[in-house]
DNA sequence: GTCTATATACCGATAGAC
DNA sequence: GTCTATCGGTATATAGAC
C-alpha cells in the first residue's frame, strides 16, 4: 500500500503526459485517483507544486534508467543503441501521446517559461548521458553535436508519429537512427 | 483597410503561435485586435470555428509558398535546399515559439483529435511537395523515406531549439541537414 | 456589424468540519 | 489527513440593444 501522495504524484504524470499541463485539473486528479479534490490540494497547495512533484519523479526515473543502462552495456555503441531501442520499445506511446519530455516542454516554453525551466532538466539528462558515451569514441566537440543530433532525430521522430498517429514512423527512423550510429562509429 | 474577419483571423494565428490554442481567448483576440469580444464571436460563433479558420489561411500561406519555390528553383536539389533555408531563417522565431505546425499538432494530438486532423494538412502539404521533388532522382519508396526524414531534422531542430531558447540549434541542425542532401544526391 | 449584458460552467485557491 | 463548502476569477456561448 502506498501513499497517498505517492498515488497522486503517479497520476499527476499520466493525467499530464496524456492530456498537457494546462488541461489537467485538480478534478482529474482526484477522479483518476479516487481522493476528494481537497486532499490533493492539501498535498499539493499549488497547481505548479503538481507539476514540480510530476516531474521530479519522472528525472528521478530517468537517472535510473541511464546509471542501469550505463552497467548493462559493455560499450559506449551499446548504450547509444540501448538509447534507440527505447525510442523504438515507446513508439505506440509516442504515436498516441507524444514524447513526454518534448511535448511537456513544448507546452510550458509557450506560456510556463518558468515551469520550463524544470521540465528542460530531463534533456539535459539524457544529452550529457550521450554526449559521455560519444566521448570514449569521439573528441568533446564532436560528441556533443553527436548527442544533439540524435536526440533531434528521435524529438522529430515523436512529433511526427504523433501528428499522424502512427508508431511506424517511430519505427522506420529508429531504423535510420541505428545505421546512422554504425556509420558515425565507422568514421571514427 | 482590411475587413475585421481578416484582422480576426491574423491576431488568432499569432496568439495560437505564440500561447498554444488551449490558451487563446475570444477576450486575448479583442484586446490584441482593439475590437469588442462580441465582435469577434459574431464572425466566429464557437472558438473551434476560429481554429479552422486559423488553420486553412496557414494552409493557403504554404500552397503559395510552396508554388513559389517551385517555380523559383531549377533543380529539385535546389528546392530541396530551399525548404532548409527556411527553417535556417526561421531559426529565431522558431527557438522562441517552436514550429507553428508541429506544435499546433502535438497540442492538439493530445486531447482535440477531431481538431488535429485538419491541423495535419500543413505536414502533409509540406511531406508530400518534398516527397515530389526527391522523386526527380530517387524511387517512389525512397523518396517518401528521405521526405519524412528531412521533416523529422526539421521538426527535432524545432523542438529542442524551443526548449533550450536557443536559435543556434536550429543552424547547426540546418548545416547537418544541408550535407546529408548532398549525400543523399551523391548515392544516387 | 458592433457592442454590452448575462447565463452557465469550470478552474484554482481557501476555510473549516470531522 | 481527508473531506465538503464556498469564494473569486475566467472561459465559452447566447441574447439583445444600437
Amino acid at each position: 500500500m502506498k501513499g497517498s501522495r505517492l498515488t497522486i504524484v503517479d497520476a499527476a504524470r499520466r493525467h499530464i503526459y496524456h492530456n498537457g499541463y494546462g488541461s489537467t485539473s485538480y478534478a482529474d486528479i482526484a477522479h483518476e485517483t479516487g481522493l476528494g479534490k481537497g486532499n490533493i490540494q492539501y498535498h499539493f497547495k499549488a497547481k505548479e507544486d503538481l507539476l514540480h512533484a510530476a516531474v521530479d519523479q519522472q528525472i528521478q526515473d530517468i537517472r535510473e534508467q541511464l546509471e542501469s543502462w550505463s552497467l548493462d552495456c559493455g560499450t559506449a555503441y551499446d548504450c547509444i543503441e540501448r538509447f534507440i531501442a527505447m525510442v523504438e520499445k515507446n513508439a505506440k506511446n509516442l504515436s498516441l501521446h507524444g514524447c513526454p519530455m518534448g511535448s511537456l516542454n513544448s507546452e510550458l516554453g509557450k506560456h510556463e517559461r518558468r515551469l520550463q525551466d524544470h521540465a528542460r532538466a530531463m534533456f539535459d539528462l539524457y544529452l550529457r548521458w550521450l554526449e559521455a558515451r560519444f566521448r570514449s569514441f569521439l573528441p568533446r566537440k564532436q560528441a556533443q553535436a553527436r548527442a544533439e543530433q540524435l536526440m533531434v532525430m528521435a524529438q522529430g521522430a515523436s512529433v511526427l508519429a504523433h501528428a499522424y498517429e502512427e508508431s511506424q514512423i517511430v519505427r522506420r527512423q529508429a531504423k535510420i537512427m541505428r545505421q546512422w550510429l554504425h556509420d558515425v562509429c565507422d568514421q571514427s
